[in-house]
DNA sequence: ACCGATTATGACATCGGTGTCATGACATCG
DNA sequence: CGATGTCATGACACCGATGTCATAATCGGT
């Protein structure tokens, strides 16, 4: 590979001349100019970043850590969402910015991070981002140097730069829409107690009701999911929860589950009990992952959950901090998503149970 | 960020002593190792892989060039196969080799292969793969200087080190193994023309009946699919397809399909015109696309196309060609997938359609 | 015609490692 | 005991860019 002294003999000039064409940082005189670009494409030069890298002490490498890449296919055979919208952002991002990412996948195993954090430093990294595959916490080892973090779908102790979903407004936009469209009675069957989300879309679900003034009922909200892969567990739990909210004295006439996979079950649910989704019952659902709400009849209402976005967002937050040098903000940085209205909800006033449930019997 | 000569002050000792500690490369003694290892906690040294290439002429990065990470989620939604188990297998095959990978996605836009490569150029890569979303044929432009490539799923004219799966022998054991079952009358709905695996997966089937002694009856084959994206011209032509092989003089007992989502609309083709699965008639699809073949009902034979190992392949061969300096290999290396057999196959002799099917109208 | 300003260019040191060669302290062997 | 070899270490140059400073050429203004 022919270096910067190559170019310069043969446009017979000097190196740092060569330097100045590549970087226009003082101005060039038109027949170098013509010689040196005549040198650089005859030998095919490419700078050297390494050397670059050295004398300039900026290597123009920002890292991402992710476990999309190896995750991604089986969660999504599983209905989960795909976190890899994250890092299809933070990539569309940073397209433009003259920044090269480099990718490191843990595979699931956090044990993984340290070594690839050091690697990261090897390469003198000017930032790095981590991506959760669930809005989470995390605790990443420290990080020496000057090194910028920004944290997307999860946040830390340390109070390092995040991008997060906004789950409050989101359950509050859902339900708010639910309630203008003549719902009064809005259950709400949760994604488990641990998960992050959870608290948040409750008091969102509550912001909602608190401005319709609609009395908050406990017996309409209860956690529904697990996040363990017992899958016959949490169809028991589901259906226990469901079973649950439809027969207490003053039914409701909409389900928002914790995501659109429980949506998905309890579509097969509400159906064994013979009812007519959406005239008989709605249903909501969280995430918009196209693959379930797109195909189930009828097209499930849901909320977005704003992957891309998010991830372009951690990315320009990485780049201002980079290259501005700017300060990470105080607080998380919150991406809102909107509520999908599909035909799950019935846009008029619903209609009430009527046939009275059955009690306590398992589906299939 | 601290360098080798702080470590080398602080231990006392001079900055190469402290490059033998770190790369092992001459004896280091006893004390002057303690001293060295407690300068370099101290301070958090990291060794600095820019100056490193620059000495060294090795700059220990591989580049991906994939669209799979863009594309995967899309894809996927529509039931195409995740080439993204291709970078799993790169990936998971290159960690242990001490080769960073250095990922940059199309976004499916090929004019933006050009400056990827510069940019990996200009990162001293030691070695390049390109990841097709399927088998194809492609050209790339003139990689310069010594920097090795690999292609995975696809081949160029210029003879570059391929890893290829092996629709051939893969057709051949579907075929062999549905012979084997019992079935004499084989018909093929074949991916279109244009396809390289069209070809050879043809060659596949004719292969199994040839060394079965079954006459191969080209009124048994027909492309059915097309690469365009249009939904509804497609399932015509498989409709069309579908209904001339049924309606020959000796039907086929099995259908065998160009892909799992073909085999997906087959089954609901099949069962309009009142055909049972597969008591009626068998079917067989290509890829194992897990989402598909374990979902559908009855579940889908097919053959697995070995992305992930296909993906371990091609990093093998890169790091061989990159450390060892070893020859790229003459022929493409040819990945087999094997005959996965489910439900959508009768393990004995098939029946025969026995009623007349409809002719020549489109599903509803 | 002279001067300061601007333009165009080069010499040289430097970034942080490592390859090469040299050197001093011991151990081994005939 | 001296020759030879091994071990442990250091001095120094170099990889390929670029920042700093110096210098030569050109120009406009008076």
């Amino acid at each position: 590979m022919s270096t910067i002294y190559d170019v310069a003999k043969r446009a017979g000039v000097s190196p740092k001349t060569v330097s100045r064409f590549l970087n226009g940082d003082a101005p060039v005189g038109r027949s170098t100019r013509d010689k040196v670009e005549r040198a650089i494409a005859e030998l095919g030069y490419v700078p050297s970043s390494a050397a670059r890298t050295m004398r300039s002490n900026r290597s123009g490498l920002v890292g991402l850590i992710t476990g999309a890449i190896t995750l991604t296919p089986r969660r999504m055979a599983l209905g989960g969402l795909p976190d890899i919208e994250i890092v299809q952002g933070i990539l569309r991002e940073l397209e433009e910015s003259g920044l090269t990412l480099l990718i490191s996948d843990t595979g699931g195993k956090s044990e993984r991070i340290p070594n690839l954090i050091r690697t990261f430093q090897e390469h003198r990294v000017e930032g790095i981002i981590f991506v959760a595959d669930h809005h989470m916490k995390v605790t990443l080892p420290g990080i020496a140097g000057d090194t910028k973090l920004v944290l997307a779908n999860c946040f830390d102790d340390a109070g390092s730069p995040a991008v997060l979903p906004n789950d409050r407004s989101g359950q509050k936009a859902l339900t708010e829409g639910l309630i203008a469209r003549g719902h009064r009675r809005i259950a709400y069957l949760t994604l488990g107690p641990e998960m992050k989300a959870t608290r948040l879309r409750v008091a969102g679900y509550r912001d909602a009701l608190a401005i319709a003034g609609i009395p908050f009922d406990p017996a309409l909200v209860t956690a529904a999911n697990l996040s363990a892969d017992d899958h016959l567990a949490e169809e028991q739990l589901l259906w226990d929860a469901l079973d649950r909210v439809l027969t207490i004295e003053d039914p409701p006439t909409v389900l928002c589950l914790g995501n659109d996979r429980m949506a998905l079950r309890a579509y097969g649910m509400l159906r064994s009990r013979g009812l007519t989704l959406p005239d008989d019952i709605s249903v909501a659902g969280y995430d918009d992952h196209t693959l379930i709400t797109e195909t189930l009849y009828p097209q499930l209402t849901t909320v977005k959950l704003p992957y891309a976005a998010m991830g372009v967002r951690a990315a320009r937050l990485l780049t201002s901090m980079v290259r501005d040098g700017s300060a990470a903000p105080e607080a998380p940085v919150l991406v809102g998503g909107p509520a999908v209205w599909r035909d799950s909800v019935r846009p008029g006033p619903a209609n009430r149970i009527t046939e009275l449930p059955m009690r306590g019997r398992n589906p299939a």
